[in-house]
DNA sequence: CATATAATTGAACGTTCGTTTTAAACGAAC
DNA sequence: GTTCGTTTAAAACGAACGTTCAATTATATG
């Protein structure tokens, strides 16, 4: 039963490793931890992903590469059905949105661990494990930054470039720890609903988008280095 | 020369503790690094913080205790100064982002790790380092969301406290690798000039929380559990 | 069935971790 | 100058870590 159980083997480390890195960060998260999660043995491990950093660099590419692609699958798309027009703001966040919170909204409570690790790898300071994301990321971030351009061509690229940022930092810390807001809230957001996460951020950020800079002065009580 | 030392000390390893934990997290930081950093002995920090969680929660409460004050005293000053009337947005963002970002614009480099520190913690999955900071947020919090309800009395309360998280996340993943956004950026996003991005914040966020929530229905394509 | 290859295991490696222990050095008080 | 509480220092503790390896089992091929 070898066939059968090589992917079974395999998925099941990669599952029982992405709930620890998402649960307790890369170096929180031991071997020892997963292995008994994933019921196999320590070794396995090291047969299969040679490294703690290679089970990371695994667990990563298994969900960011198609997540990179559906990305910008979702993005031509509305493109696609614009025809040549530029598209709303509504749209490109809703591409910007929608695939990693598709992600969160898996079959009951199985596929969350990816959601978490997702905002936990964004905010990871291991060196190691933003290498391995800068390429995809920096693809998904020019498109959007493109379409978002093409969409609002007022607004100053710097703005766009940070509000682009924001997105995903408020992206990131709804999918890091969705627990904690639930209870900072006692219960009026839940991030459990996708789509509820979704059409609120798309209201705020599609608003946020549009304005125009103030190009406010520093504040006088705020002095800059 | 043990009483010009003692809080000579304890002040170089909160120092070294609060750079190693900015750049590496709870788990990844060791006190070995952060004694090496600070010049002392290793037993030293078990003398005065009792052990690496007792640091921790040090280094926490000596940054997160005053930041706490200061948010509410940036609120009550500019609630003071309205005489009455409900503040603006823009003030009430300034009041959310100024304290934290204030730190940011210490001397020159020197204070930019509790700048880090604050992000990484917002993010961080350690279940006790969670706990040393819930009452001071949730007090700041409830301050805030209370203003922004006297503000913005049309908005849905579940949409402000939606709309809260998604600015706290944005600031922490701003704090949290600033040089990450200045490469992915290409310079064009400075986090270092903390004014600058006070004033990027204030109006995208303003703009976003005076939204009216369009209560759009869930995607057609997106299937919630 | 025999054999080569792949997969799995248990045990151990050396290192590093947080922590503790023990003792020495220090300043102040009598 | 002795004594006492406080602070620093060195060394070691047991545990857990990532990793390796030799031996064993399972699978596929002839």
């Amino acid at each position: 039963m070898a066939k059968r159980t090589e992917a079974c083997r395999r998925t099941k480390i990669l599952d029982a490793a992405e709930n620890a890195f998402a649960d307790c960060g890369f170096n929180g998260a031991s071997l020892r931890d997963i292995v008994e999660g994933a019921g196999v043995n320590l070794a396995t491990v090291y047969y299969y992903f040679g490294s703690k950093n290679g089970l990371m660099e695994a667990v990563l590419k298994r969900r960011f590469g198609p997540l990179r692609q559906e990305h910008l699958d979702v993005l031509r798309q509305f493109e696609r059905e614009a025809k040549g027009r530029p598209l709303p703001v509504e749209k490109i966040l809703e591409a910007m949105l929608l695939p990693p919170l598709r992600l969160a909204s898996a079959p009951a409570g199985k596929r969350q661990a990816v959601t978490r690790l997702m905002g936990r790898i964004l905010t990871e300071p291991d060196e190691q494990t933003q290498e391995i994301l800068r390429g995809q990321r920096s693809e998904v971030r020019a498109a959007f930054l493109k379409a978002l351009q093409t969409s609002l061509p007022k607004v100053p690229l710097a703005d766009l470039q940070w509000r682009i940022e924001f997105v995903w930092g408020a992206l990131a810390f709804i999918l890091c720890n969705p627990r904690k807001i639930e209870l900072e809230t006692h219960g009026a957001c839940n991030p459990a609903d996708a789509g509820k996460v979704l059409a609120e951020m798309i209201d705020f950020f599609s608003a946020g988008f549009s304005a125009t800079a103030s190009h406010r002065k520093p504040q006088p009580n705020f002095s800059i280095t």
